[in-house]
DNA sequence: TTGTATGCGTTATCAC
DNA sequence: GTGATAACGCATACAA
């Protein structure tokens, strides 16, 4: 309720002199300041960011708009960019698009009101509308974890979807297995499109060019996991192994194998893109290509930071990170070939 | 970078008058309202709600301070107050503080300098300096999941913990059980303690004096979970039965029965409060005291909007929910008393 | 139905 | 070291 005004009155001194004992900034004699920090306590003055920020055009908040903060590697990713922002003394705010354009337009457009100082995007789908929005108000960009329209320049972090999801599968095909099927994610978004690459490059060297029965789409997620998997296990000849395209579906996936009263991977081996939930992380079981998450977040963050200082160079920049292969149990051992 | 000047020059009138199309406010003819929408569309204006705010002193923005999010019990709560919240018009701040009470009061202090309309606490701890903090600066504030110091009156909406932990330990006496352990959460926190004393007054009815030995504190986490079960199953005469004091504790206890090479609940019965993470719910195992997490956000969203509205009544309202006991699998069935 | 004057609380700029 | 003045972009109060 107390204003500068009513902290520089009671200290006698002037607003500005308040102002620079808040931000600790410019010259103040040690006497001024005690009594200035005085005044503060004596009045309980909680300084007014809205004004602040109005004035100085900087908010030193940033925002992550990501797909599904109930995913760990999601979580995992944000924690990297909050630890960054916060020792570079920036607030970092959370969205949650649930994978729908329309909720991260929406986000979008209240972000920009704020007057963020720099936005963390990974986009729901690739018709760029949003970055197109953000660039024209000049706010700082940084596009995480998917790729962003061709021809958009944005610095970007990523991984190497296809590489990794081309080594799941090499993996299982030097396992012996032929039947491989892939519970994909949404088709037109980029890490579900790349990893669905790889798997098909895996499988065209190795001629098998029928793969394509063993294609399913579906959507990040447990429950699409579960009832792609479902189905999959129902087709005339089921696959000795399939690959879910990321935790979630990998999860939905070993559920339903268990609800068809098979076993994992003595029945179906099964691998999946990304590391899992810590709940379920001390029964080290499932095979993967994990995604170094929160150092995808870290990257991201300075990138951002770095724009914000004037410190970027003019071009986009792209940073693409390896993947990292752990094998565990759920990919099973070498079976002979029937 | 268009101000609401540039939009008014544009459109040929007072910038009041694009505030009143942007807001909806007084009347305006429709000539009028589509020039100025369509110089807004032209600029690709977006209003400043920095400068809205200060002017308006209103954010539209509430914020929820709570300890662990990647606890589904707080994600579901948090959810039930987004939804309210969103109903109405208002923005959602979500803040972490991981039982630190240190934490919490730093975002506190952010929130309050941000403006925010309303704040929903979860406290750490039960000091209460943050809900005097909150109410010095006279932001309206709800109390969830857990009771504030005696003495402070704020609206809160939390449930029967005591008597929830009571009917969970019932259970267990019913089933035959004496050797009844607790893996409870950290001492000063209410829902721990009212826990812990559901727990002791179902043993003191069932003429077991002698419990306390098989009591022990920990944090509410999986790692402490682990912890104190492992501990717990090396003490002399083991319990035949244990209490999670929540369900992250429980997850935690069942590993590490499971690495102790022993089963639940044919080996230790172990029943928990609230209810898992949809992850592990598809195997439908765990007894547990489940609260209605999504309903207590949205009933503590609803008292605070009540506030802002100023529609609610001079005395500090409490809301106490029902517990919903949930026996699966892991309780067990009735054993021969040794 | 539309406009004028003013101020929200703070800081940038320049002056002393 | 400290202060006076103006301005950030918008909405309130009142007027026309």
């Amino acid at each position: 309720m107390a204003t500068i005004h009513d902290v520089a009155k009671r200290a006698g001194v002037a607003p500005i002199t308040v102002s620079r004992v808040i931000n600790n900034s410019g010259y103040l004699s040690r006497e001024t300041r005690q009594r200035v920090e005085a005044a503060i306590a004596e009045l309980e003055y909680v300084p007014n960011r809205l004004a602040r920020s109005l004035r100085s055009k900087r908010t030193n908040t940033l925002a992550l708009v990501l797909t599904d903060i109930t995913n760990p590697f999601f979580t995992t990713l944000a924690r990297g960019v909050e630890d960054t922002a916060s020792d570079a003394g920036y607030t970092v705010i959370f969205c949650n698009t649930d994978e729908s354009e329309a909720e991260e337009r929406k986000y979008v457009q209240v972000l920009l009101q704020q007057q963020v100082d720099g936005i963390l995007l990974v986009p729901a789908a690739n018709t760029g509308e949003s970055i197109e929005s953000i660039q024209k108000q000049n706010t700082p960009l940084v596009v995480l974890d998917r790729r962003p329209p061709p021809a958009v320049a944005v610095d970007t972090v990523r991984c190497e979807n296809e590489a990794g999801a081309y080594q799941l599968v090499r993996l299982l095909l030097d396992l012996g297995h032929r039947r491989i099927g892939i519970l994909s994610g949404p088709i037109g978004v980029s890490t579900a499109d790349d990893r669905l690459a790889g798997y098909r490059r895996a499988m065209r060297e190795a001629g098998i060019s029928d793969a394509d029965q063993l294609v399913v789409y579906g959507s990040f997620s447990q429950a699409s996991g579960y009832d792609l998997m479902r189905d999959l296990l129902q087709t005339e000849q089921r696959p000795t192994a399939v690959f879910a395209a990321n935790n979630l579906i990998g999860i939905g996936a070993l559920k339903a194998v268990q609800a068809a009263g098979l076993r994992v991977p003595d029945d179906v081996a099964l691998v999946s893109f990304d590391d899992l939930p810590p709940t379920l992380l001390t029964f080290p079981f499932f095979t993967v290509a994990a995604q170094p998450a929160y150092d995808m977040g870290r990257r991201a963050t300075e990138l951002l930071l770095s724009r914000l200082r004037g410190a970027a160079p003019e071009h986009a920049r792209e940073i693409i990170l390896p993947v990292e292969l752990i094998v565990r149990q759920s990919s099973g051992q070498p079976i002979n070939r029937p």
